[in-house]
DNA sequence: CGCGCCCTCTAACTTTCGATGGAGGCACCC
DNA sequence: GGGTGCCTCCATCGAAAGTTAGAGGGCGCG
């Protein structure tokens, strides 16, 4: 009756108190097996290389060093790798879009019900897509509203702008002349029908476009 | 050798994964015994209540409803009360202060390794302070920095910046000059040690002294 | 191979901000 | 009464930010 091959995961999270959730919510799932952790990004590179895994289940956000999105890039780009499910706090388009371009399979968030984990982890190993209810919505908005998408570059710089940079410091930190700069926050401030830059964080900030 | 009153937990937090995994970690722990869970902040107040509980771990956000510090708040108002550990992921003024205000006899960050949790938590049964290192750092920056506090005033034309709105927007709005806004803003940039008003919002935001 | 979208850059122009250095009124406290 | 801190207002000047109206290259798609 037991499954003679189940499905193999890597938790990778930053926060101990995390892995020893999923590994508690998860294990008591027929099928579903923790075979590793890792603590760092780059850990969790690592161990997905070693071929054993099925599915990695990562965060976005690490206290040091690489991201969970280019963790993401890096474990997908081999040949043979294994899905990623995202299972993050956040669902803003800044952290969901880079995720999904990095090549997730999933998309959760960390209030999901064990239920919910379980099976976008069955689905995700089965190589089909799994998205949280909200980020799907959040998808299909983008979709519906194509005028009010900022573009990758348009989110970079207002990111910084809600970071305090001026437009030049700005421009220098993406290798661009400062009228470049002007003329991205020119075409955010109509896509999102403001005319400052403080307002363009405050509304962008309501919209989740970016997170402070 | 057992401890024959161990301390006895409430584990407050919305998420369930995170709910396991400090249970996982918790109930590992020689002398300490997890009796009950909650998944609002309105439940962790009503459970807290009934008296069999030593220690309750409470996160400060919550998807929905009150906020962990209010909860905080309710619980030790009362005669008797438990002590509250707040765990939460964030470390910025805006989300120690107020915890620390309503009563909370520790603070510590999610990304603790297991034993740091577990002496906290003994520690806060003891009845004595249990900070982060982290958290420790920035109280003690306060109060090395008294010149940083900013007027209500201050406070009040800052927020309306973070809204997005111009020097001569928040005039109008306060019944002030465009120059009274301006010199206000000086001030305050001043004090936090910036040169403009996103990177006021920015740093502000950062310690906490406006919401968003 | 066009067509559209994104990214980059230019240049001149207007408006808003920010810096500086004041000044007077008011409330509170020693 | 004399501080001290907060709030209000003033004027000027240089520095950012925002506006407008372009243009060209790259890339994917039908």
């Amino acid at each position: 009756m037991t499954d003679p091959t189940p499905v193999r995961l890597l938790l990778a999270d930053d926060h101990p108190v995390v892995r020893a959730g999923l590994r508690a919510v998860l294990e008591t799932e027929p099928g579903l097996v923790v075979v590793a952790e890792a603590a760092t990004a780059e850990d969790a590179v690592a161990r997905a290389a070693e071929g054993d895994i099925d599915v990695v289940l990562m965060d976005l956000q690490f206290g040091k060093g690489m991201g969970g999105a280019e963790a993401t890039a890096r474990i997908t780009a081999r040949a043979g790798s294994p899905r990623v499910l995202v299972v993050t706090t956040y669902d803003s388009d800044a952290d969901t879009l880079p995720a999904i371009e990095a090549g997730a399979t999933g998309y959760l968030l960390k209030d999901a019900p064990p239920e919910d984990l379980a099976a976008a982890v069955r689905t995700a190993a089965a190589g089909r897509t799994a998205l949280a209810p909200r980020v799907a919505e959040r998808l299909m908005n983008r979709l519906r509203m194509p005028g009010t998408a900022l573009t990758r570059r348009e989110t970079e710089v207002l990111a910084l702008v809600a970071d305090g940079l001026s437009n030049q410091a700005i421009g220098r930190r993406l290798h661009l002349t400062e009228g470049t700069v002007k003329s991205h926050l020119a075409r955010v401030y109509t896509k999102l029908g403001v005319d400052s830059r403080t307002a363009a964080v405050a509304t962008a900030t309501d919209l989740g476009l970016i997170r402070r």
